[in-house]
DNA sequence: TATAAAAACGATCATACGTTCGTATCCAGA
DNA sequence: TCTGGATACGAACGTATGATCGTTTTTATA
């Protein structure tokens, strides 16, 4: 046998990275061997080099992605807002939303930052700081106009993107707490917490 | 050769559990061979066995023992304390001085979890679920004296441990920022956020 | 001092892994 | 219709892994 009827490589990469995600998200980098995820897709293992150059490579490709699209999608979602108490709201807003609807890619762009190769973490990293410096820079702003009262703009703006990235670890969309609630909840501690 | 002069068991025991620490924080559970751990403290990989019943069990036991002395230490943090805001607050200062005094061990015992077997993530789980139970507690006895407003206790107490279990990941007990400060700026987060 | 248990060695097992390669088939463009 | 690249198969490679086992030496007990 050769190549199958209907196959295409655009389609097959897709599979790749979707099942990917999930084998990752669910057992780990490491534990996942590329039998599993050939067979997941139906695929021998050897095919798998037709579209990706090696393990290491479809991990990074992965969590790139993500950060990527991230990033994007946040200056969309900022985008006009000048007044930083409003900035804060759209921010967590934002940050929750993205995280209840890609939990699978933001779990496995922190937990399996360690399994990339140095130079490859390196360029995630840089990523996620520049991630981090659009809330720093929030606060900043709410803190200078007399609006918050912030002892550390960094170690504030970290256990804030720690509260809210939390939710990826046990919110359940089918669960009792509906999207809206939760939103509210978190604004409602993160404000008042960071309040004058 | 055979038996080592000065060999012990105890004492090889606690090598393991403490190069096994290590070597599982910094490079995961699954990417830690025994081969690695044994050569960590001098070791033929077959004589790790005289110690440990499986690479799985290793696992477990570190994460076991954690959680237990985790427990164990919060109550006594909290011994004898009535008010529910002096409460909270004994358990922020707890939470962050243990989480930065036992990085690896924390770190572990959330990344690792789901490299465990079923019967055994339980377990683990139903530890956990006690120690988040007792935060839910001093919320709610908070919330019924009239002094903090909270909308629904199990998502506040998480968005809490989240934020307070953040910094196991970034801390660095010789950086900028001292533990005073750390746990003054937490608290007056957290304490705010509840807040009536 | 005699003896059994404890603890280590060193060789080895079966298995699983990521990856490579030659070959066969399909599909798109000339 | 012909041709060449794309895609997949299936076998195989070398390596690493967790674990077992027989043996030897040390330590503790009586």
């Amino acid at each position: 046998m050769a190549r199958t009827a209907g196959s295409s490589g655009e389609k097959t990469l897709a599979a790749i990275r979707e099942a990917g995600l999930d084998l990752i998200h669910s057992h780990g980098y490491e534990a996942m061997s590329l039998r599993q995820l050939a067979a997941r897709i139906g695929l021998q293992p050897g095919s798998l080099y037709n579209h990706i150059e090696t393990k290491q490579d479809l991990l990074f490709d992965l969590i790139h992605n993500h950060m990527v699209t991230l990033l994007a999608s946040l200056e969309e979602a900022l985008a006009g807002i000048g007044d930083p108490l409003e900035a804060l709201e759209a921010f967590i807003a934002f940050h929750l939303t993205y995280h209840i609807e890609r939990k699978r890619e933001v779990f496995i762009g922190s937990s399996e930052l360690r399994s990339l190769e140095p130079k490859s973490r390196r360029k995630i990293v840089a990523l996620r700081r520049t991630y981090e410096d659009r809330l720093c820079a929030i606060l900043k702003q709410g803190a200078g106009r007399g609006l918050f009262k912030i002892e550390d703009v960094r170690v504030s703006a970290y256990a804030i993107l720690a509260m809210l990235t939390g939710i990826c670890t046990w919110y359940d969309a089918k669960g009792r707490i509906g999207r809206k609630k939760l939103i509210d909840i978190h604004t409602r501690l993160v404000l008042q917490g960071v309040m004058k």
